[in-house]
DNA sequence: TGTACATCAGTGAACGCGCGTTCACTGATGTAC
DNA sequence: TGTACATCAGTGAACGCGCGTTCACTGATGTAC
């Protein structure tokens, strides 16, 4: 059967969509292809028409999932005072709900270790997908110039996600409501001057 | 043959120390059973005879890491003045050889989102393991109460492993760079009270 | 307008490889008598 | 002190399962003439 125009591009968004999301919710090994077509509506056979392999899928859907997170993170502060912006953005990323549902939050706080390990060409892939998430949220950080708001997200971002990484490998809810409420509480001293003055100098 | 009473022992601690540097190095699926044996100069056979399955080896390879760091980081302090003890930690676990290293660092910074998405079980082991971590490195943490030392380290080292987790994802040394001086410079202001009073008060 | 053929997204059975795990065996030393 | 047997860490070949990937096929629509 031959579809119209864009018939494929909605499979293939259909399968990077599933893949995005039970990639982070499962990580890389546990997620098998048939798992990902049959979610998309397709069987595995098809899955090859769109990607070259599993590991071609594994990267689009990080980068796409980066893109996914930006968006949202974009829709949540829009309306919200300039002053407030980071605040909320600390406090949803830090949240119990994000904890909870790797599947649709940050791909860092949920595939991060696994990225670290990947070959030199998909970590080009990742970085520049990394980069572009700095990019779209730039307008959030701290920072005079454009140098200082990168160092500022190089710094606030990877941590919160070390934070909500290491409160999903805790399996006691009290450490991680210490983890996430202490950490709600810090970064938001540290990035959104609260009262006193501690707007961080982060440079170099 | 039959060895000596300690035999048994000194094998599974070589098994353990391989599969601890390994997994860190590789992550949990890279690593297969024959190669941790053949590293510790035995046949894969032979490792039923020291742990369950390849699931048991990982969780007591994860919970060996966190004891092998802590005592890396202890002896590292140790003739360190105590006013210079937790910088002196944030420098080496922010360092560029931390970084390049995963095998011998932080299982929280190398396996992190592994961790997250283990079993409750397995889980139950991996969350006592990091509660002993974060006892044995209580000393170096700011706080009157042991409440507030903890609440401290459940911020930094989370935060901390997310920088040095997220480093080693991109793929671009200037990147790599910034993280790890950016977190050097802003969590040793946050946690050393370096000049300023920007000491935080992590409670909760 | 009709006919022959090409295209290509998707199907689903089959292939094949890798790796965790099993198992019969070895052989040195301990124990019973 | 000697003999028979038990023990058990370690060996290495073989098993078997799971899953990524391949492949012959389908069938609807486009194109050539």
């Amino acid at each position: 059967m031959r579809y119209d125009a864009d018939h494929k591009a909605e499979s293939r968004a259909r399968i990077l969509g599933a893949a995005a999301a039970r990639f982070r919710a499962e990580g890389a090994e546990a997620v098998r292809v048939i798992d990902v077509m049959r979610e998309a509506g397709m069987t595995q056979g098809g899955f090859y028409r769109h990607f070259a392999d599993k590991d071609e899928l594994l990267h689009s859907a990080i980068a796409s999932s980066f893109d996914e997170v930006a968006t949202r993170i974009t829709r949540l502060v829009s309306g919200v005072p300039r002053t407030r912006a980071l605040r909320t953005v600390i406090d949803f990323y830090l949240s119990e709900e994000h904890m909870r549902r790797p599947d649709s939050g940050c791909a860092l706080a949920a595939l991060g270790t696994e990225m670290a390990r990947m070959a030199p060409a998909p970590k080009r892939a990742i970085s520049r997908a990394l980069d572009a998430y700095a990019d779209r949220l730039d307008f959030l950080m701290p920072g005079e110039s454009a140098a200082e708001r990168r160092a500022a997200f190089l710094v606030l971002f990877p941590a919160m996600a070390g934070c909500i990484m290491s409160a999903r490998a805790f399996s006691s809810k009290e450490r991680q409501r210490q983890i996430l409420a202490g950490g709600r509480e810090f970064f938001t001293r540290a990035f959104c001057g609260d009262g006193a003055n501690t707007t961080p100098e982060v440079t170099s």
